[in-house]
RNA sequence: GGAGAGGUGGCAGAGUGGUAAUGCAGCAGCCUGCUAAGCUGUCAUCCUUCGGGAUGCCCGGGUUCGAAUCCCGGUCUCUCCGCCA
């Protein structure tokens, strides 16, 4: 969540900036200064009778050890009325402080000075386009029929355990996602990242710290049982990592790499765009995490989406980057690039990756701080991105490695897969 | 699931009703010719008119003039038992 200090002195920056959004802020940002106000002077006014009360408290402690009970007794009967208003007074703050978080919450994140007003997804920037897209042979099929065809993926297998959205991967299918798991993991930790593995399911805790919750609680299974959640992506728990965790200023950069399942409801997305791998309840993904100083964090974000480039242009997958825009900028972003991947076989881009700086949005939540060298206590930037997500690539090489003998398998893939077609 | 013990600063660790010791690590400064030590300061959060003040001992309540300390509820960890991949 944004910080009250840095709404006051940026005011009109920032409603400005969440005209991106389109969000008429003004009103919002100034009831948020506003309840700050509150808070302070009845935290000062508080503060103050519990000193007179703590004063008190500590002359009468003097009295009855020198014997004067007498005068102890008299001066008890004082506090009497300032017990009350202190009382009265914890209350009011407890439930403005209550009011300002529960309004912070509602506030997305500053969206950074180059991202571009817009409203969907079509007025996203495209910035950059590489690869060829393949002349694929007369007959070429959209990946659901290849699935079938060379008996992949199963969809209506999944259908019958658990329900639509969770396919059945098999036979060379399911090696070649497990290739492109490892390949993944394989090319981030020789980047860098260390390798984590997380827990599948995380509490309410965390779900507020990386901003799922409550921006996002109808799009998260929720395990009522026990009260947790399925993750939606590894950011949740890999993040959640540092949750109230105070760093020294020598272990940044934090680099972490982990694959995970990722459990979505969609809830409400139907139709021809979530055919076959588009759009599941439950998908693979590796994610990369990064907790950065701040002055480092959109070099760190460059340097992720260039390590993004690099696996595609390994895969030799057509591909293209976008500026996302204010209107398409998820809740706790500050600028995120989109990597979309051309489908052949159904004459599209499909989203593959969305690598992002969230700045301080997430840190505040969490309060993920590092120690810098003055001794002060600085919240991190946190950013995290995919590399990447498999169901939409694993389509893509279905799609643009198709020939009449079979499907093709990239080159870097093979060593991981032990075949070099599908047929 | 049952029983018991416990949760104190970045870490370790005292403190059983009178207002959070000490050590280590970090940071700043001073000092000393020996791989570093010593000394001083700093080292949780909020407010501040910069004098201070308030909060903070897992979380939330309660008792008390006063709670890390006593009581109630919750939560997590550890040990033992049970179950079990």
């Amino acid at each position: 969540m944004l910080q009250v200090a840095q709404i006051r002195e940026n005011l009109a920056a920032y409603t400005e900036a969440l005209t991106k959004r389109n969000i008429e802020a003004a009103p919002i940002l100034e009831k948020a200064i506003a309840l700050d106000e509150t808070r302070k002077s009845t935290q000062a006014t508080l503060d103050a009778k519990l000193a007179e009360s703590n004063k008190l408290s500590k002359e009468i402690g003097m009295l009855f050890k020198s014997g004067k009970g007498a005068e102890a007794n008299e001066l008890k009967a004082k506090t009497g009325t300032l017990k009350e208003e202190t009382k009265e007074l914890g209350e009011v703050l407890n439930s403005t402080i209550e009011e300002l978080n529960a309004l912070l919450y509602t506030i997305p994140n500053i969206p950074n000075e180059t991202v571009p007003a817009g409203n969907s997804d079509e007025d996203n920037e495209e910035i950059f386009v590489e690869g060829d897209i393949p002349k694929l042979h007369d007959g070429a099929l959209p990946h659901w029929e290849l699935a079938k065809k060379y008996d992949l993926i199963d969809f209506e297998l999944g259908v019958k355990i658990a329900g639509a959205g969770f396919p059945v991967y098999k036979g060379k299918g399911a090696r070649l996602q497990r290739a492109l798991i490892n390949y993944f993991l394989d090319k981030n930790t020789a980047a860098g990242y260390q390798e984590v593995q997380v827990p599948h399911l995380v509490n309410e805790a965390s779900g507020y710290g990386t901003g799922q919750l409550p921006d996002k609680e109808g799009q998260m299974y929720h395990v009522t049982g026990d009260d947790l959640y399925l993750i939606p992506t590894a950011e949740v728990p890999v993040t959640n990592i540092f949750r109230g965790e105070l760093l020294q200023e020598s272990e940044l950069p934090v680099t972490l790499t982990g694959y995970t399942p990722c459990f979505r409801r969609e809830a409400g997305s139907y139709g021809a765009h979530v055919r076959g791998l588009n759009r599941l309840h439950q998908f693979d993904k590796v994610e990369i995490v990064r907790v950065e100083k701040p002055e480092n964090s959109y070099a760190a974000l460059d340097g992720m989406v260039e390590h993004i480039k690099d696996i595609l242009r390994e895969l030799k997958l057509p591909y293209r980057i976008l500026r996302l825009c204010g209107g398409d900028l998820g809740f706790t972003s500050a600028l995120t690039f989109d990597f979309e991947l051309f489908s052949t076989g159904q004459d599209r881009w499909l989203e593959i990756s969305s690598a992002s700086n969230f700045e301080a949005y997430q840190a505040n939540r969490l309060k993920l701080r590092y120690k810098n060298s003055d001794g002060k206590n600085i919240l991190a930037h946190t950013l995290n991105g995919s590399s990447l997500a498999l169901p939409r690539v694993l389509a893509g090489i279905l799609e643009n490695y198709q020939t009449p003998e079979g499907i093709k398998i990239p080159e870097v893939l093979v060593p991981y897969c032990g075949f070099d077609i599908i047929n």
